[in-house]
RNA sequence: GGCCACGUGGCGGAGUGGUGACGCAGCGGACUGCAAAUCCGCGUACGCCGGUUCAAUUCCGGCCGUGGCCUCCA
């Protein structure tokens, strides 16, 4: 079965046709670096993580090539560098903030079984290239020279009206987004939807020699980094390009109109690809609400990384998801489960099977995937079930360190527990159920859960036990 | 208000114009002094209202609900 992938921009799934199998090529855009990576922030990493080991599989591992940029100019972190680190100078505040983010964020998602990017490029590094090649002056002084670009009040300002088919990606027309925008349009726009890809900075704030002859310093618009790590790493028309559904417009519109109009081309990639939204507990996530939640406290609450990958995959990438404690402790069990059967080996080299690819293959239908490993672990089939689980990220060992952790416990309150399970051993003996139950009551009170088991050679009872989570 | 997506059993979640995936929970059984763990077995669901059709959860229309986006802006 040949791979198919839903096109946000034709709305369908369609047989995915490499420009070059020798080289296939993946655009994801990466976080913005000025706050924890939050568990929405997680769900493209590990989507997107899936269909590159996916195209791997099916293109060999270095056919494939994959970026994901890390945005470390914005000024949502002007602002958070402004406000952490008030006696600073903002150009250190700002290293401070963005060197700390991305480190964080790479410790995050290492945790969530995520192979590396091909490249992973900085936006500040393709703002000006002093050893050549594209980068974001060079794109925007071409959008100026093609005409679809404008220079105003030190602002370059794109020309949305010189692009005949702008919003064909997030599907409106130019007509029903002016009459529906309802905020105030600066008056150096020649036309409403115009956007910025170059503004002047303030004294203090991050500034590089502006182009087009505007004589201000100034930093770029939101947009124009993807475009310009795109079309330097991966060319003017390359595969495919991710991200969340809420970048559809205006962020990825405006990339399209960026690149195309710079590079004259007709499409900036064959394949957009947009995972659905993640909901908390059934509520949208929201500072406001208070439960917006990070990568980073999950992983400290005690769940291991592969825990959260799983239970992200559990439902398929375009549909909402509600992220549950529930839905995570299920995960866990899952998952615990799966690396209790006797022999496996989470592993790149045993045969896949082909039903389990064929599910991935089916516009990445993981849970279809995840029900194939179900049915590998009923029939017991080890290898099966460890090359899947190896392939789809899964190694155990996050799931082990958790054991580890729990062991630590256990340890701690083992000369607490010990005597009392030679004690309720010693009742059980004489019969003494009414004083073994209490003894297990007792235990269940501190988090001490029981097994049975009888020594299949001496034919003795025997007592172990675990802390609960 | 405009555009878009989604709405499946107690819960999670695939899928399909006509034999009710799969998982969790639950229930029954085996095992056990009783439990736990394990094993075996058990599930008449597709938001509402119309329409098309021999047949709709699946296609079409309307409605309701939930969510996303609607320029640089905090």
């Amino acid at each position: 079965m040949a791979l198919k992938l839903y096109n946000t921009l034709t709305r369908q799934k369609a047989e995915f046709v490499p420009i070059d199998p020798k080289n296939v090529r993946m655009y994801v855009c990466g976080p913005t670096v000025y706050d924890y990576a939050h568990i929405g922030n997680a769900r493209p990493v590990i989507v997107f993580d899936v269909l590159y080991r996916l195209l791997r599989h099916v293109y060999e591992p270095d056919h494939v090539t994959y970026v994901r940029n890390i945005t470390d100019v914005d000024d949502k972190i002007n602002a958070r560098a402004a406000r952490d680190y008030p006696d600073l100078p903002l150009n250190e505040a700002i290293r401070k903030v963005t060197e700390a983010t991305e480190k964080q964020f790479h410790k995050d998602i290492d945790a969530l079984g995520v192979l590396p990017p091909t490249y992973e490029p900085r936006a500040t590094e393709y703002i000006r290239r002093p050893e050549g090649g594209e980068d974001m002056v060079s794109l925007i002084e071409a959008l100026v020279r093609n005409g679809h670009a404008y220079v105003a009040e030190d602002h370059v300002l794109f020309d949305v009206a010189s692009m005949p088919d702008y919003g064909r990606l997030s599907n409106r027309s130019l007509d029903e987004m002016e009459a529906g925008a309802r905020v105030e349009v600066a008056p150096y726009k020649k036309g409403p939807m115009d956007f910025v890809l170059w503004k002047p900075s303030k004294r203090g704030e991050p500034a590089w020699p502006s182009p087009c002859g505007i004589a201000t310093p100034g930093r770029p618009g939101w947009h124009i980094e993807c475009s310009a790590m795109a079309g330097a790493l991966l060319g003017p028309v390359f595969d495919i390009h991710g991200g969340g559904i809420d970048l559809t417009f205006p962020h990825h519109e405006n990339e399209i109109a960026q690149s195309r109009c710079a590079h004259n081309t007709p499409v900036m990639a064959n394949v957009w690809m947009h995972n659905g939204f993640l909901q908390v507990e059934g509520e949208k996530m929201s500072k406001s609400l208070g439960n917006f939640i990070t990568i980073r406290e999950l992983l400290d609450d005690g769940w291991p990384g592969e825990v959260l990958r799983l239970n992200m995959l559990r439902t398929h990438y375009r549909q909402p998801i509600d992220w549950t404690k529930k839905g995570l402790e299920e995960s866990q069990k899952i998952l615990t489960s799966w690396f209790s059967q006797d022999g496996l080996d989470a592993n790149d080299r045993d045969p896949l099977s082909k039903d389990f690819i064929a599910a991935l293959e089916d516009d990445l239908n993981t849970p279809k995937a995840i029900a194939e490993l179900h049915r590998f672990a009923a029939e017991k089939d080890i290898e099966s079930l460890g090359a899947a689980l190896g392939f789809l990220g899964f190694d155990g060992a996050t799931l082990k360190q958790a054991d580890e952790r729990a062991a630590e416990t256990a340890q701690s309150v083992a000369s607490t527990v010990e005597p009392l399970i030679i004690a309720r051993l010693e009742a059980r003996k004489r019969k003494d159920f009414a004083e073994s139950d209490r003894i297990r009551d007792e235990l269940a009170k501190m988090g001490i859960n029981l097994k049975d088991t009888k020594n299949k050679e001496t034919g003795e009872i025997e007592t172990t036990w675990e802390v609960a989570r």
